[in-house]
RNA sequence: GCUCCCGUAGUCUAGUCCGGUCAAGGAUUCGGGGCCUUCGACCCCGUAACGCGGGUUCGAAUCCCGCCGGGAGCACCA
């Protein structure tokens, strides 16, 4: 009984109301009801459960961020909803001088997946794929769709605008068959000719006027080198393989929106019915800020910490700051399918992880720009303290820490309370100097009760024991300071809580003498 | 400028297709209180929204028209 009860609490809200709903009664009408929580997914239109094939396209140019994590975890619900596959099918085709394929990132963006939990049913490239588009070209050409430019480019993007044909436009079928020849014959250089889709110039929609379905470049591919110099555009490239690979349901995002009609244009001239698209809006987490490409320099330059470096938000670096894959995804799926543009703030990310990991983990002092502290007449006999893990959950136990007299508190809980009583937390209360040191020196306090006086509580380190803490930042700076003894047993991966500075993840355990215990600040 | 898309509280979202059960639900923020985690955890309580103007209707967040605002695309990038 008890694991039938974990499975429903453990469904999502959308999929138990599908089974409420197909078991029928009460039930289904009250889980209707129930408010949700969740963003809205339509049903796909024809999908047939275990029949869907999705797929994940990315281009292979830097660490997926949590842009990418919406078609992640999008792809994914669709997934487990229809009892689908997903392919993971890399879109490296030769991109642009500005944009390079590199072979770093194939490994990379596996490795996100992996710790995003989406497991891709079969793993393609397109650059595996390029000899294949040819002969769809040449169906294209030979239903008259198509024709070889030689025009420049900035020719071609002026006559898009105006609506003008060029000479070219012009071609007979047969003279267009010669011409793509000639292209494949290597007859021509890069940027000196094209394949164009010959849409309408009269079309309203300037974007959609003619545009280019393959080009020629000479960049060198990390996978197949210069092996090919004829390129299909990423729009005729889906065109033909959304079709050869079967996928039934086109789930991208909505600055994709003109390809589809592009695909959809180019099936209709050859008589195939693709399948549907779905689009979602831009998602932008409001504290990060830095672009992909500006990321991609900082990597490069090693400025950052590589691609977790926590600057680059990328879903690496979310994991290195211990929050979760689990509540990315649920912080994503709160957004649905909304094809309106989002900015949220992060705290709304962070909220999320809380309710996974507030419950669970262990409260520990940290004091940063420590002040060294001797109490006077500190209690004999008060040498150490049992302290709750956690202040309400006792079943996560206690620890024991050593105390006085000597005391280490943070220089910003001192400032401003020269000379004034304070309660070192859950333990005694003492009456501060009149003056405070310089940086580097030692003050000398004054014990004065032990009852639990409704006093500023500043958190305190016991000076024996003291272990030296370094918290790398969300700016990436690093901030040192002293935390309990107890952090000695703490290991790479554990997450803590330093009670008023907030969650961080364990990255390298305290070595005596040798490092301080690195963590990696998570959030409040 | 042209094309398409989107407008529910500070932010995100449910509801809009099939008008009444929505004097609009949830999350987060914010405010107040509690707490030996004061500011920034956690718990409790609370404030807060249908972009504007017309129309249809007994009745409109939901349907129609106009306006305003925001975004994306207009690359031989993806």
């Amino acid at each position: 009984m008890s694991a039938v009860v974990a499975e429903v609490v453990a469904l999502p809200a959308s999929e138990l109301i599908d089974r409420l709903s197909s078991i029928g009664g009460p039930e289904a009408t009250r889980a209707r009801e129930a408010p949700s929580t969740g963003g809205d997914f339509p049903d796909l239109v024809g999908a047939v459960p275990g029949k869907v094939v999705l797929r994940l396209a990315p281009f292979p140019s830097g660490a997926l961020h949590i842009g990418h994590g919406r078609m992640l975890f999008i792809n994914q619900h669709y997934r487990e909803k229809y009892d689908g596959k997903i392919l993971l099918v890399f879109d490296d085709t030769i991109g642009s001088e500005e944009k390079r394929v590199e072979t770093e990132f194939f490994g990379l963006i596996e490795k996100d997946l992996e710790a995003a939990g989406v497991r891709p049913d079969a793993v393609f490239y397109k650059s595996d794929r390029i000899a294949n588009f040819y002969p769809w070209a040449r169906r294209v050409i030979d239903k008259g769709g198509a024709y070889v430019c030689t025009c420049p480019a900035e020719l071609l993007r002026e006559n898009r605008a105006r609506g003008a044909a060029c000479a070219h436009r012009s071609q007979t079928r047969d003279e267009t068959i010669e011409e793509w020849e000639r292209m494949l014959a290597n007859a021509y250089g890069p940027g000196e000719a094209v394949l164009r889709l010959r849409t309408d110039l009269a079309d309203p929609d300037p974007a959609f006027r003619d545009r280019v379905l393959l080009r020629i470049s000479d960049i060198d591919h990390p996978r197949v080198g210069t092996k090919y110099r004829v390129w299909p555009m990423l729009e005729f490239s889906w065109a033909v393989d959304d079709i050869e690979l079967g996928i039934t349901h086109v789930l991208r995002g909505k600055d994709l929106v003109i390809e589809d009609r592009m695909q959809r244009y180019i099936w209709d001239l050859l008589g195939i019915t693709g399948p549907p698209f779905l689009h979602w809006g831009i998602l932008r987490v409001r504290e990060a800020k830095v672009a992909k490409s500006k990321a991609y320099r900082e990597v490069k330059s090693g400025l950052f910490d590589g691609w977790a470096d926590p600057r680059t938000w990328s879903l690496l670096s979310l994991d290195r700051r211990g929050i979760s894959m689990d509540a990315i995804r649920s912080f994503i799926l709160s957004f649905g399918m909304s094809l309106s543009d989002i900015e949220v703030p992060a705290e709304t990310l962070y909220a999320e992880n809380r309710k996974r990991i507030d419950g669970t983990t262990v409260r520990r002092a940290f004091v940063a720009d420590p002040v060294r502290v001797e109490v006077d007449e500190f209690p004999d006999g008060l040498s150490s303290v049992v302290l709750s893990n956690h202040p309400d959950r006792p079943e996560l136990g206690t620890r024991t820490v050593s105390t006085g007299p000597g005391f280490f508190l943070a220089r910003k809980d001192l400032e401003g309370r020269a000379g004034t009583e304070v309660r070192l937390k859950d333990l005694v209360n003492v009456e501060l100097p009149a003056l405070l040191p310089p940086a580097g020196g030692t003050i000398r306090a004054r014990f004065t009760s032990r009852e639990n006086k409704r006093i500023p509580r500043l958190q305190w380190v016991g000076a024996s024991g003291a272990r030296p803490v370094d918290i790398l930042g969300m700016e990436g700076e690093h901030t040192a300071g002293l935390g309990e003894a107890t952090l000695a047993e703490a290991h790479p991966g554990d997450i803590l809580q330093f009670e008023r500075v907030g969650f961080v993840r364990v990255e390298k355990n305290w070595t005596p003498g040798a490092s301080p215990l690195r963590v990696v600040f998570g959030h409040p």
